[in-house]
Order: C-alpha cells, then structure tokens, then sequence
DNA sequence: CGCCAAATTGACTGGTATCAAGCTACGTGG
DNA sequence: CCACGTAGCTTGATACCAGTCAATTTGGCG
C-alpha cells in the first residue's frame, strides 16, 4: 500500500533518505530500469573512448588525496570505499560506489583528488582521461546528458545520506544503510536477499556517524527483531528475509518505536 | 604557523570541513582567485546564455520539491537556503548558496527538483534552460569546464560537511558553520567580521543535526570565550574580532577542550 | 500596548559514546 | 597438531553530551 513507485504527483515523496534508487517492491520496473540505465551507460561510454580496463584486489587505492586529477574512473564490477581525511586527522567515509557509478568527479573542481578511493573486493575499473571526456562530450551530447546525470545523481545520493546521518537516530541509520545496500545490489542484478557487507563494524559507523559498538548493537537488535539475519558462520554476511519490511522499518518513525 | 594556504604539496592538508574557500589568513590571495572566478564565471554565462534576470524576496520559493526540472539558476547576490523533506515528513536544510553558486543541479538526474529554493533576502536570481546550457557547453568548451567545476564544488562543499556533522560535536559544528559562512562572504568581497545570519537557530540547528537549544548555548559560549560577539540588538547579527582564532579553533581537536 | 516568533537559560532525561571484558575466526610459527 | 597473536565482533556498565521540557526574556510589528 505505498505510493506507486513510478508516475508519481509528487516525485520527492518517493525519496526515502539515502534510498530512492531502490524500488524492489510493488513492481520491479524501476530496479530493472535504473540497471538497463547503468549497462547503457557503460555501453556508450566503452564505445565511445575506449576506456583503459584494469582489475583491482581489495584494499587497493585507484587514487588518492593529494593526487593530481586528471583521469575519472568508472566502476564496471566490485566494490569502493571513498575515505576523507581532514586537517586534523579525523577519517571519515564519505561514500560507497558500485558497478555504473563513477569516481573523481569532485577532484574537477581542485585538480586533485580530496579522498581516496579503495576497493573493497576485486573489482573492475575503467579509467579515463578527463581531457578526452571533455572533448567526446562536446562532439557527443548523449555522453554530456549521461556525465551531467552521473554528477547529479552523486549529488542526490550525498544529500539523502546527510538527512538520514542529521535526522535519524541509530537504529534507522544502520536500516536505512543496510536498506541502501541492499537495493543497490537488487539494481545491479545482485543478489539483495542475502549478501556480504564488505565493511567492518567499524567502518559502517564511521560512515553513519556512529561507533562500532553501537553498529554491533543495533545490528543485534534488528537481528532480534528478524528484520535482518546472519549467516552462521561470517557475521559480515546478512540476510533480508522480509524486504518490504525492512523497507516500512526505514520510513516509518512509528514502526521503529517498539523495539526494545 | 598554519600551512601556507596556495601552493601545497598536498592539497588536502587545507581541506578543513565545510572550509575550504576560506584562506583569509596568510596572505589574501585564494580568497581574491576565489572572488575572480567566481565574477568570470558569471560574466561568461551572461555573455553566452544571456540568462533571464530576476529579483527574488525573502521567503520566496524559486523551486519546490516534485516541480518539473528544466532550467537551471544562478545567484546573482542574495542567500539561499535548501530544504529537502523525507516521505516521513522530517525536513532538513541540505544547503546554503551565495552569490556565484548554482541551483538545481541535483534535479537533472531525476528531471524534478528534489528541494526547495527559499531566499534568506533579497536576491538577484539567473535562470536559463537546461537544454539551452547543454547545448552551449557542446559549443563552448569553456562553459563546459565552468559547468563541471561548479558541480565538482558542490560535491566536496557536501562531503566536507557530512564530514563536519559526523566527526564533530555541537561546539565544533556551530564553530565550523560560522567560518564557513565568514569565508563564503569574504570571497565575495563582503565584510566577513561582522554580518547577519540569515538563519534562525532552529534552521542552523536543522542544517548542522542539533537542536535550537544547543545551537544558542553554543553560541553563547563562543561568545563568552570572545571567538565571536554579539551585535547589540539582534542577535543574528555576528561579529567575528579574531578571524585567524576562530579558524585556529575550528581546526585544533585541543583547541576546543578548555570552554567550560 | 499586546501579541507572537525567536532566543536564552535551567533542570532533567536519554541515547550514544566510552571503557572494559570476553568471544570467535583465522593465520602463523613452533 | 596446538599455542599464540591479532583483528573483528559482541555485550555490559558507566559517563556524558545533546535532546527535551519548561520558564522567561527579548525584539518586531500591527
């Protein structure tokens, strides 16, 4: 009984923080189309510059803070981690990339990378000039449209997560961040029901503005209440058995209230 | 003996949260470039697109969330805010704009805006259809860099405050926002020691996860350790005395531990 | 003047952080 | 094979920062 996830009134009723690109439940559609959009992308952009194709391990750096810019990367398989790290030394992850999405845009603006950019398992990147970008987008408006939608989309995606870090208290962080993963996977043709976390407790509360004992904690409650379960053995992998609920829990205040 | 502000070997050592434009200190010259560029930025896109001009009054909306996406702005001079509101009816401020900034970017992904625009004054806004800038970037390659840039700014200005809001407490944040928006006028050629707030409490509270409370106490011992004043009349109206002290705090962990 | 929104300040509460102990899984080297 | 160390995780006890609630003051404006 939600909204209908397409053909809405009111578009922004549908953003759920840090979770508008999901979508798995009334009708597939908008899951199916948002990975037709991303394997368009990489499509016209393989075509197009004949990107350089490299494999990465996990824990690799494709750049790093400090590094001049001049290559932009797009993720075609696995998994990043962004990581800032401030004048004084607090670190922070400031975002997760998958497969579609691309890294380095915000270096355009300093001529150097503000963050580094680490795999979190083995993954496929594709490299590109930036000056090369720019020349293809001039002579190919279809690149220009997808770039600008690529930045845009990051835009989104950062302020989604900065309302749900401001607003929300722990135990709707970690659901919604969970609720995130988990469709962002789904998007990608990837299995959403059961999946592996690549981060440590320690990095998900960094990323959420919590600590790791209150990741653990909370994680052990959902688990308690069966909106989420572990796998034996690997508590870094997770099951979703109800996804809708898990859905209902992230975007209703009340539904969070009993929960003790 | 802060690190000289140009020229760096590692970039990413100035990157304070929320702060980057700033650089008033050691010597002018960043916050002038900053000034430059931004006047260069606005010059070319008159010159190009020739945007229509239009004034916009406190309060008043130049976009609302769920509003069909076709023309981009630009500020001229005033402030804006941006207030984006979850399905569960929290509402959050994602951003403030100055002159030289750009609104609705975040919208082109999803062809509708997904905020509102509200002025804090009276403003000169630029507005200029979507399809018009794309076109003209295919064209001008150097709007096409403009573009880009100004997108790229946006992101990092985004990540340094989500780093901001989930690394520092009540005090640093107040403190950091403060700086931040000193910078931002100083950019612009406008007096950065003493100026208005735009905000209320509540909105600044809004904008930086805290409440209105903690947001006044704060203020109130910023004041009483003398790294800001309070016009008489109208406590919105801030004076800062001691610019480099007041950046000293925000980048100093154990700047912060004596303010009872 | 009286009303209202904004702001301040105090007292109290509660949600997370902090500190600490113990557990598990895993790899390494004796 | 087992002893050992280590990294990641869980759980409990306690502390503290910021939220909540409430009373009061201030300033703006019809």
């Amino acid at each position: 009984m939600q909204a209908p996830t397409s053909q809405l009134v009111a578009p922004h009723i549908t953003r759920g923080a840090l979770a508008r690109p999901v979508a798995i439940d009334s009708r597939g559609d908008a899951c199916a189309d948002e990975g037709r959009r991303i394997a368009d992308t990489l499509k016209l952009i393989d075509t197009v510059l004949a990107p350089k194709r490299r494999i990465v391990h996990a824990g690799e750096m494709i750049y790093r803070a400090g590094e001049r810019f001049n290559q932009l990367h797009i993720l075609n398989s696995g998994f990043f981690k962004l990581i800032s790290m401030s004048c004084d030394g607090r670190e922070q992850v400031v975002g997760l990339r998958f497969r579609g999405d691309w890294l380095g845009f915000s270096a355009i603006s300093q001529g150097s990378y503000g963050c580094d950019a680490i795999a979190l398992d083995t993954a496929e990147v594709w490299t590109l000039r930036y000056d090369a970008l720019l020349q293809a987008c001039a002579e190919h408006p279809a690149l220009m449209v997808v770039v600008h939608e690529a930045m845009s989309r990051e835009m989104m995606r950062d302020r989604d997560s900065l309302m749900a870090i401001c607003t929300l208290p722990a135990d709707a962080r970690v659901a919604t961040f969970l609720h995130y993963w988990a469709g962002a996977l789904a998007v990608r043709g990837l299995r959403a029901d059961q999946f592996s976390l690549r981060l440590t407790r320690a990095e998900i509360g960094n990323y959420l503005g919590l600590t790791l004992e209150t990741v653990s904690r909370v994680l052990s409650r959902l688990a308690r209440a069966e909106l989420i379960a572990f796998n034996e053995k690997s508590r870094r992998d997770i099951c979703i058995p109800d996804f809708p609920a898990l859905a209902a829990y992230v975007e209703d205040r009340d539904a969070r209230a009993g929960l003790h």
